[in-house]
DNA sequence: GCTTGACCTGGACCGTACTCCAGCTCGTAG
DNA sequence: CTACGAGCTGGAGTACGGTCCAGGTCAAGC
């Protein structure tokens, strides 16, 4: 598939496509007259990508984690470390967003009495 | 209090807090010569500045609320809301955060996998 | 065979959130 | 009263992750 089509699949900009290929994230693809033309596989490549920065990876780390994978399986042990550090950075920041989670409950609620105080005030000053 | 001593309470370096200032995250605080001088409060403030970050509001949104809560009580239902707005995008990321650790362990089993059964093949290789 | 829309490259530019710096002033301890 | 560490300003610089553009090439349909 043309480049274009890649794009509405990952829903990734051609742009991004291309950066992240010049990074070393996707690996340079078969060419035809000098255009791309990509394997299937790479929508599932780039769906991984994805998920990883959607976990806050930064792309240099990913461009680390695709140079060991296109080194092969001598490489496994240290993959799985960085994802297994990924995955302890993830449920940390999982725990973080709970307690702002609480914390803005907390506010929220706040917020509901001071504007029933609010109300009440408004409804004796009608009254008077 | 001086910047320093702000600095340290917040663990916010001078020069972010100079530029939350002028951004106007935070009120100007009085002056001694020249030097700033600031009330304790500011630093509940700040704590709070820093949830919100914590939840990926921007800078921008940031400022936006401590406008409306500079103006007083008036805004507090418009402030109410955008709280109540960017709680549910707190919760929206920890699911996305969630589906992602499910996949990450299972990557992470998939790689232990991988590694029993090349150690398998070292083995046997080893005994022929 | 020609048009036209998709694709190409290299490099400039952008927004966000800081971070650093030069050159100056302030204030407190000795 | 002087030294020096802390603070001041305005502006430049940085890192990250894209995004856009000019000027050119390619290929599929008519």
């Amino acid at each position: 598939m043309k480049i274009g089509r890649l794009s509405e699949l990952t829903r990734l900009s051609i742009d991004t496509l291309r950066y992240y290929e010049r990074l070393g994230l996707i690996d340079p693809p078969f060419r035809k007259g000098g255009q791309r033309l990509y394997d299937p596989d790479a929508v599932r490549w780039i769906e991984f990508l994805k998920a990883l920065k959607a976990t806050g990876m930064s792309l240099e780390d990913m461009k680390r984690y695709a140079l060991m994978r296109a080194r092969g399986h001598g490489t496994a042990a240290n993959r799985r470390v960085m994802l297994e550090n990924q995955h302890a950075k993830v449920l940390s920041r999982i725990a973080e967003l709970s307690a702002c989670a609480t914390l803005l409950e907390y506010k929220i609620a706040n917020y509901h009495d001071i504007e029933a105080s609010h109300e009440l005030a408004d409804k004796t000053r009608h009254a008077k």
